[in-house]
This record gives C-alpha cells, structure tokens and sequence, in this order.
RNA sequence: GCCGGGAUGGCGGAACUGGUAGACGCGCUGGAUUCAAAAUCCAGUUUCUUCGGAAGUGUCGGUUCGAUUCCGACUCUCGGUACCA
C-alpha cells in the first residue's frame, strides 16, 4: 500500500476497472430484486455545473447503497438534448445546433465518467436523434387518431422588429431581450394535448405517490385545481348572443354588478367597432405578456363596452365590461363579477364606481366592513330574494336547482389545468408528424414514413426557423389524396421529449418498436431525484404520457415513478450559481485538484439533499483532510502488522467501547443512507468513528482486531460515497474481491446492548442534573433517585413537589411550585 | 397576485415521534512539532455573567410539566406560475 493518498491516480485507475469489468451494466435478472434509480438527465449546455454534480452524486449514491443491499440495479445516463440555448448558442458563435450540441455531449459524457458514477452507458440516449424522437412522433400520430390532440389558436408573444416568437424567459419587462422592441400578443394555429381529460385521473392518482413528497403532491393537486361550481347563461339586451360564465360560487350570484369579458372576446372585439376607447384598450391589452404572473400582477384595468346582460334569476339589467386580467384562453373568456365578495372584483369596482351589493353576511363573528374590503368568506344570505337567510352551502344547491330548472345553466366540475400546448415555432426540437392539406385538412404522417427527419446542416441566424423556408423539407405529397401538400414546421415543446425518458432506458436499442416487455421489467422508477423547479411541470407531464402509454398498452401500472427525492440548488454566496452573476465553479477546477472522491464527500456533506447548498472553498479542504485521516489510519494499521480474528468474549471495556460504537456507526449509516437520505448526517457519523478510532491506542492482538473491525465498517460504509479511495482501501485491509460486489453488512445487535444509561433531570423544564440508571429501573426508583440527587434538590429548595414526569430512555422533569 | 418551501453560533449544518439546542465540518484562539513556515497533531470555541447562574432557534402571541418541533398572525427569502430546462 502506498503510503501517500493520491486521488488522480487511483481514481482513474479504479474508472478503468470498472470499465473493463462492466460492472455497472444492466441486466434483466428475474431471480433478483429490481431497482431502478434514475436521475433527471442533463440539458447539454456545455459542462457541467454543481447542480449536476450534486444531483448525480445523490443518485449515485443511492443506486450503489441498493447494489449492496443485493437488488439488481439499472442506473442510466442520457441527454436532454433539445432547446432553446442551442439555437442561441448558433447565432452566436454560428455552428449548426446540432454540432454544437453533439460536441457538447462528448465533453460532458467525459465529465460523468471522470466522477465515477455507475452508469450502463450501454443504455445512453440522446432526444435530438431520430431513434428516439421517431417514437414520440409515432405516439403523437396515435393520439391524434384518438382524438387526443387538436388544434386551436392561442397566443404567443411575438417580436414585431425580430419577427420571431419569444419564450417567456425572452421578454424582460414587456419587451425583446434582443433588441428591446415592445412585445405583442399574436393568435397563432397550435397543437394542444387533452391532458384535461386525464385531469381527474392525475388527481386521483397522486394517493398512490406515497414515495412522494407532500408538498410536491400538494402543488400538482392545486395546479390541476379540482373546483366544483356553476355554468351559467348571461343573455345579451337586444341580441341573440349570451356569455357563459363558470362560478364556483354560486350563493353570491345577487351580487353581480357586472360581468367582464377577455379584450380578445368575439364581443368586445365586435362592440369595439364604433367605440374608439374599447378599440385603444383591446390595442393596448396586446401589449401584455402572456405569463400568469405578469397578468396577475398587472394593474386591474378596464372599459365599458356599452353592451349589457340580463341577470339570470333576478332579470337586473348588469354592465359587460372588458378586463384585462380575463384571459381568453382560459375558461370561457368571461367571469361574473361580485364586488362585495371578491377582493379582485371589489377594487376593480372601486376603481371604476360600479356597485357594490352585499348578499352575504357573516354567519359567525367573523369581521365584514365592506368599506374596507370584500367579504370572502362564507355566510348567510342576503338581499338575494327567495334565498334569503340561506347559508351558503345551502345556497349552492338551492341555486343551482333553480338556474338547471329555467334552463340558464348546470352544475360543473371545472379544473384549473388547461390542455397542454405542445407546437413551438423553433427549429431545434422534433417535427411535429403532421402534413396540412388544403384538401384533406392536417394529416398524420403514416407510420411507415417516420420519423420525419430533422435537417440538422443548418444555419441559424435568429430570423426564424430555418425549417419554415426549405422547401425540401416542408414540400410534400398529401399522404391521403396525393396532391399537393405542406409539413407542419413546428416543432414539439421539449418537455415532450423528458415526459417518457424514464421508460426509453429500460429498452432504448429497440428499433423496432417505442417499448417492449422491459419497460414492464423495470418500471416503476424506484427512485427518481431532480430539482424541486420541477415539482409541477415536467412531473406532470411524465405522469400523464405515462397514462397515455398505458392506454396504448406500452407500459401496464399507472404511476412511473414511486419515489420522488427533489434536491435543493447550488449557491453561492447566498444566490444561484450563474453566468451572468459570475460566481459558478467549474467541477473540472474542483477535480484536477482533489479528485472525484473529494468533489463527491464535500457535496454530499454540506446539506441535506432537499435543501439549498452553500458552496464553499474551505470545506472542501475539510472533505479533503478527512480523506486523507482516513487513508493514514488504514495505512497505519496495515504497516503495524498482521491481524488475528476477533474473539467477542475476550473484549476489555475499551474494546468493548470501541466495538458498540462501530455497530452504532453501520447502523445509523445504513439507515441515513437507505432511508432517510440524510448523507450529511451518515458522513458524520462515519467522521465521528474515525475520531473514536483515533483516540483509541490499544495495539493489543484483540485491539488491533477491533481497529480492523471499524475501518472496514468505515470503508464499506463510505463505500457509495466515495467509491475510488474505498476500492483500494478495501483491498488493502486484505480483501481480494473489488469492492463494487461487497454486499452491506449486517449489525451485530449483540454490542449495542447496554447496561446503564444517562437519564437528564429537569427541573420546572430546566436542566439541573444528570443521573446514571441501570437500563431496565422502574419508574418509582428512577423518580426517587432524580428527587434525591443533590444538584436537583438545590432548586427544589422550600418548594412542593407537584408532579414527576418519567420519559423512559430520556428525562425526569420535577415540576415543583 | 396565486401555489409550495425555508429562516438555528462567526459560517455550512445537527437535534428522526413534543423531551440534553448547537452533533459533524469550516473558521477562529491557544499549544505541540519546525531554524522558520506550510502540512500535521492536541485542547478550547452560542452570548452575557456578580461564576451562583441567566438568556437564546426570523418577529409577535398561544397550547404544554416541557416547543427549533404543534397552533394563529406577521416579516424576510427561495422555487414554480403553463414557450428556460
């Protein structure tokens, strides 16, 4: 054994072994347990940052802890390789999205392997190839027969001087991040998915993610927003028309003042032809951004558009006005209005001097002060007629009974989640499979004619996608009449491609078919780790095409993933590592001067995984230094000479001391590891044995064998960890076999017995003492000693003893007064 | 705005089920070693203190024998907000 830890060699040494052997590559094995760890793959930006190394060293970790408890392990590496920073990177440095991209794989493949992580790169896949993306577009074309997907028109935000479709991310403040141009609304033709039509099933389903964190549950059930409420007509003065409006609280419908309708509705567009202020406030709504949050946070704005509604029960005569925080795209483009029981409708009112009627009073004593603000809450009713002195949940039925009755409206369950647009207008992501024929209308492109190809010799110049002016691309023949025809030239969202990852690994050669029976095999994802950012979106997502495979018959089970762990960012100095502030730090940097090993103990030791990590130079010394204590202790105990088995029966105190708190250590490390995730913890607990060790001096034959004992303990348990250094220390201690196949080992339950244990004494909930108790003593004797003891008593002075609280294995509390 | 998190020494964090607040690491202080330094090793390290103790987990209030932990109100901060991934 060298005497010296040098992690550069060793660690590239112990990658090529585990080359070689192919360790880490997967195989159906139906004698043993399954168990699927995937982390979410990476966006090729370039190199790797913190963020990655974390999460990959998280799911490294996992996945070699489940190896070792003997499961059968698939742990897969791939790229999420379609977006948006590969055209920007295009215009900027000129090179085809696709070269850049590629390049950018090959460095960050070598990165992944540089920090050991035991991936079967056998299963490697990459989003922009057409053997993956041909078998979404064969999906796509399924559900469209199905009737699944469809197309509707819906805004985007357009840069007039670009001309060129903006993400959101692209408008700072109203206007182009580019050329600062103030952005506008544009309606555009795009494909939607009817992930609502699963929206009861995804709700539904979320009981099954036990293995879940509550608040990611929490939020996907508020995203999908389950609301049961009323449709109801509106008719229009001296018009056929009417507006639908859906409420979720019926019981203050006699309070609508007014109704307000999107500035895009067909009626405030048509009502704007003679009304100059309509028409400039519909112009002047076009230049707001599409974000929720930008609408939300908006000033509430208005104007009348002289059109007016019949109140459906009372025949009151309300304003219709045009809004700016109604979305069209949303519902039916138009809401009712009750100022006196709605914050948002009160101060538009208050703004604008339209009525406020009360028709709901507290039923408790609850504070109403209608001067000040709306009453939300529910209550009684009031000024509403024949439902007066209803409470509000009464009220619900009696009203909706008496609108279904006169034919003005039904009962409704309404969801907050909206179908999921999927066309983007972009060059780098897949073909959408459609061909539109002025003919036959849009056509799905037949099974045997995919996939549609991508070009990927392009230039990119940021004037739009390339693909929308080739003819060779877009030209085409109608697959159903034979003329002629053109492709659509949008291309998927990319959050199509990262909603069936999971499932393409288990069986990404097959080029015959999307997945076959290994999906089956190895799904669900017993563990799946990524950033919380993704808590809602992208989760959503996976789940609902997981469903969507299912009624294919792809996959069978209605959940893919059991176990979801979300990680917390990387700061630094208190704010995210980015480009633009400056302060990331480059693994490479990090590597080359402390290894993997290194690079791996700092950053699972710094926090918890759920929670933000600050990074820092000086521990990362600290997780350096620990190394190498630990490569000198077994360095040490190797030189000092042969070792002879442990005889239990023939332990001094020390020894038997030293023993207890290794089996302490495996069993707290197993249980950090395996259970609660909490690696900061485990590699505390292997730091604190290591500090033990060091204090204890016994070269006796039994106390060298206790030694012995522990550093293996230290090993294996470190083992997931830091993989590199483990290996060959576990050699050295004597061990022929590679560490990778060292199954986990068992607690030897016999040395943590104890005989005496130190219980705290309380007084009044302060601590005044401590008192050693034989580990079985019974109540009466332990309260008898904690009153008799001395330090106790000082504070019992003159005073009545009250009560003694017992908490077995942990204090006495004196309550005197 | 709305939805979901977070806040504990000089710093990162620990305290798992309401029961010893500050494990472990960093930093700092003192010592050993060294011609000297680096590295390494040992000891100490929440604050105040009349050395008896007292105070203390973002703020204010509550429940309890006992609250970092449970409840209510608030402040600041982070993630998401449907075209960043």
């Amino acid at each position: 054994m060298q005497q010296d830890y040098n992690p550069a060699e060793i660690e590239l040494e112990v990658q090529k072994l585990w080359k070689d052997s192919t360790v880490f590559r997967a195989v159906e094995d139906p004698s043993k347990e399954k168990y699927y760890c995937l982390a979410m793959f990476p966006y090729p930006s370039g190199q790797l940052h913190m963020g990655h190394v974390r999460n990959y060293t998280i799911g490294d970790v996992i996945a070699r802890f489940q190896r070792m408890q003997g499961k059968n392990v698939l742990q897969p590496m791939g790229w999420d390789a379609f977006g948006l920073p590969a055209e920007n990177a295009a215009i900027k440095n000129k090179v085809p999205p696709a070269a850049w991209t590629y390049d950018n794989i090959d460095y960050m493949r070598d990165q992944l392997q540089r920090l050991g992580f035991g991936y079967d790169w056998d299963r490697e896949l990459a989003t922009c190839t057409p053997e993956y993306y041909r078998w979404e577009q064969w999906l796509f074309t399924r559900l469209f027969k199905k009737g699944l997907v469809y197309k509707k028109t819906a805004a985007v935000n357009w840069c007039p001087v670009d001309n060129t479709v903006l993400a959101n991310e692209q408008v700072i403040d109203g206007c182009c991040w580019r050329c600062d141009a103030v952005v506008e609304k544009r309606e555009i033709p795009q494909w939607f998915m009817k992930i609502t039509e699963y929206a009861p099933d995804l709700l539904k389903d979320l009981d099954q993610l036990e293995g879940w964190p509550e608040q990611v549950r929490t939020m996907q059930e508020n995203w999908i927003g389950r609301s049961e409420g009323l449709d109801i007509q509106f008719d229009i003065v001296a018009s056929d028309e009417s507006i639908g409006i859906y409420t979720t609280r019926p019981d203050t419908l006699m309070g609508v003042s007014y109704l307000a309708v999107a500035a895009e509705h067909p009626l405030a567009l048509a009502a704007a032809e003679n009304n100059p202020t309509l028409m400039d406030f519909i112009a002047e709504c076009k230049q707001m951004e599409t974000s929720e949050e930008a609408l939300e946070t908006a000033e509430k704005k208005g104007v009348d558009t002289g059109l007016t509604a019949i109140h459906p029960v009372t025949g009151d005569v309300v304003p219709v006005w045009a809004a700016n925080f109604v979305l069209m795209n949303y519902g039916t483009g138009a809401v009712m209005s009750v100022p006196a029981h709605d914050q948002r409708d009160y101060e538009f009112a208050k703004a604008y001097g339209l009525p406020i009627k009360q028709v709901i009073e507290p039923a408790g004593s609850e504070e109403c002060d209608l001067g000040k603000a709306a009453f939300t809450e529910k209550g009684k009713l009031l000024n509403s007629g024949e439902f007066d002195g209803l409470t509000s949940a009464d009220a619900f039925g009696a009203i909706a009974d008496f609108v279904e009755k006169n034919n003005k409206g039904q009962r409704q369950v309404n969801y907050r989640l909206r179908d999921w647009g999927v066309s983007r207008q972009r060059y780098w992501g897949t073909p959408i499979p459609i061909i539109n024929c002025e003919k036959c209308g849009s056509v799905a492109v037949p099974e045997a004619d995919l996939p549609v190809r991508l070009p990927e010799n392009v230039i990119v110049d940021g004037s739009g996608s390339p693909i929308k002016s080739m003819p060779e691309f877009y030209k085409v023949a109608c697959p159903t009449c034979g003329g002629a025809a053109e492709r659509e030239t949008d291309t998927f969202d990319t959050f199509f491609e990262s909603s069936w990852y999971y499932a393409r690994f288990t069986c990404a050669d097959n080029n015959e078919a999307m997945l076959d029976e290994r999906a089956d095999h190895w799904l669900p994802v017993d563990q799946y780790i990524g950033g919380i950012e993704h808590a809602v979106l992208h989760l959503l997502y996976a789940r609902f095409f997981h469903k969507l495979m299912r009624d294919e018959g792809l996959v069978s089970g209605d959940e893919p993933i059991k176990n979801l762990l979300t990680q917390g960012m990387v700061l630094k100095e208190g704010t995210k590592m980015s480009k633009s502030k400056g302060n990331t730090v480059d693994p490479k940097g990090l590597i080359d001067q402390y290894g993997a090993d290194t690079a791996r103990l700092f950053i699972m030791f710094a926090a918890p995984p759920e929670q933000s990590l600050e990074w820092s130079d000086k521990a990362v010394e600290g997780a350096s230094r620990f190394l190498k204590r630990l490569w000198k202790a077994v360095y040490e105990h190797v030189e000092a000479g042969e070792v002879i088995a442990l005889d239990k029966s023939a332990l001094s105190d020390e020894q038997q001391d030293m023993r207890s708190k290794t089996q302490q250590t495996l069993q707290k490390m197993g249980d950090d590891i395996g259970r609660r995730h909490t690696f900061n913890t485990a590699i505390a607990a292997v730091m604190e044995l290591m500090n033990s060790l060091a204090k204890f001096e016994d070269d006796s034959p039994q106390g060298k064998a206790v030694r012995q004992e522990a550093l293996e303990i230290a090993v294996l348990t470190l083992s997931p960890i830091t993989p590199h250094i483990c290996h060959v220390l576990w050699q050295a201690l004597g061990h022929n076999e590679v560490l990778v196949s060292v199954s986990w080992p068992d607690v030897d339950e016999s040395a943590l017995v104890q005989d005496n244990i130190e219980l705290m004494v309380q007084v009044n909930g302060k601590l005044r003492s401590k008192i050693k108790v034989a580990v079985d003593a019974d109540k009466a004797s332990i309260e008898a000693l904690a009153c008799a003891d001395e330090a106790a008593q000082k504070f019992m002075e003159g005073k009545t003893i009250r009560k003694v609280i017992v908490v077995p294995g942990r204090l006495v509390n004196i309550v005197v007064g």
